[in-house]
DNA sequence: TTAAAAACATGATTTAAATCATTTTTTAAC
DNA sequence: GTTAAAAAATGATTTAAATCATGTTTTTAA
């Protein structure tokens, strides 16, 4: 976990991150990220922060996936977010001024770069962009955490589980080409705590949905094989 | 529903929202809003904007109660939100700069002010701290939907409705002193449509609460009788 | 490569909450 | 104040999903 300097990598070869936030800096700024940003390297499985410390900064994800939860009140944890390259990670705690309301962990090694709490404040009061297009990805994952909410407390879980699916696999397909979920690591108890049930009733539903040959499994390995028909569980109004 | 200006009404003694928002303009700029905005009378049980519709500014509410609720895929209404005097509506579609995403419908006589788009953006840009305001705004509502979503997720409905009573009551009591509940009218059918669950369902938890002499039912008010044991039920991690 | 530990899978049973049905009370409109 | 309509209340029944139990397969680590 040793902190370490890259200088070679650069905001501007992280396409995702740089199109989304840090467009609008300039030169000097960018040139600043660059050279006096930590890069940090995260194991598989390591933590990366922990719900009640308190915050420092912003993780910017390079490489790798990360998985953010939290501890519910049955002892289980629940999936908020899976976050990918490009996306920041403790925003929401740094931009409240409060302790991270949730774990994150990396599903996968991981490497991101962290922005100090100071830096960042300066990057938001000198660029009104910046601040912008912070708002823009809270107000998604505010329209995200609101549709997911209506989700479950409104739909049967097998329409859940086939929405689930395909906004992992949505997820994904964005940073890279081709394949189905499969890049996910996702056990069936991380599939649970997302969509909110237990492992047993995942396997049961995924099982049928293998029945009716609209997915197919091979261990972890969920394969989409009919996706309009899944479209249509997910988004069915009945 | 007609607009209309009223010069006597002032920012500045709106004490809620001066202070979350406006406490950060210069003069002229508060004089500006004084003086250039819409003030809207809206009538008990009429909307004030409706899912789906383009949004041409945000609404500060001055007087009143807005319920916040999104049309569910089961035909069911989930109330996502229940706003006061001093809140914003309708700043997640606006900052996005997608259409509403909810429909909001005045619980009682509501006034509000109507800041249009464009002045809203101006604000944003000339004052940091304005859009930092915001933001503080939206990673709260972030953290409320999360909590929301793990309650119904993870939660039995005696301890979810045990924990939207007392939220109501406190989001109240923020506004006035004194009294339980009763101030606002929610049916029970709003009851179940906040935490995800029947009418019926919500009748016979209140029963049950009303039994072990925690709450009192006087037709649509209700009083907390036991606020401890009540906050027993609510925080229970078992 | 092999052994131990997780995770997966399936069946049987229980349970919380939804649904359906009906009566009573409250609210709102005239 | 009266009446119609809406909401509240309660009971009976059903159902989706959780829980419990057990065997199997896949991962992971030595």
């Amino acid at each position: 976990m040793g902190p370490r300097k890259d200088k070679e990598t650069q905001c501007e070869l992280c396409h995702q991150a740089y199109h989304k936030f840090f467009i609008c800096l300039d030169r000097a700024d960018l040139q600043y990220l660059n050279t006096e940003r930590e890069v940090r390297v995260f194991r598989k499985g390591q933590n990366i922060f922990e719900e009640g410390h308190k915050t420092h900064g912003i993780f910017c994800i390079m490489e790798g996936q990360v998985k953010l939860y939290k501890n519910g009140f049955d002892g289980r944890e629940h999936i908020t977010r899976i976050a990918f390259p490009g996306d920041f990670i403790g925003m929401r705690a740094l931009l409240s001024g409060r302790d991270y309301s949730v774990n994150a962990t990396a599903m996968e090694d991981t490497t991101a770069c962290f922005i100090p709490k100071s830096d960042f404040f300066q990057l938001m009061i000198k660029y009104p962009d910046f601040s912008r297009r912070l708002m823009v990805v809270l107000t998604q994952l505010l329209a995200e955490a609101e549709a997911r909410l209506i989700s479950i407390a409104h739909r049967p879980l097998k329409e859940r589980l086939a929405e689930s699916l395909l906004f992992l696999h949505n997820s994904f397909h964005n940073t890279s080409p081709a394949f189905p979920i499969p890049y996910l690591n996702l056990t069936r108890t991380d599939q649970a705590n997302i969509i909110g049930t237990t492992p047993e009733t995942v396997i049961r539903m995924l099982s049928a949905l293998k029945e009716e040959r609209i997915i197919s499994i091979k261990g972890r390995k969920i394969y989409i094989l009919d996706r309009p028909r899944l479209e249509f569980i997910a988004n069915a109004k009945y």
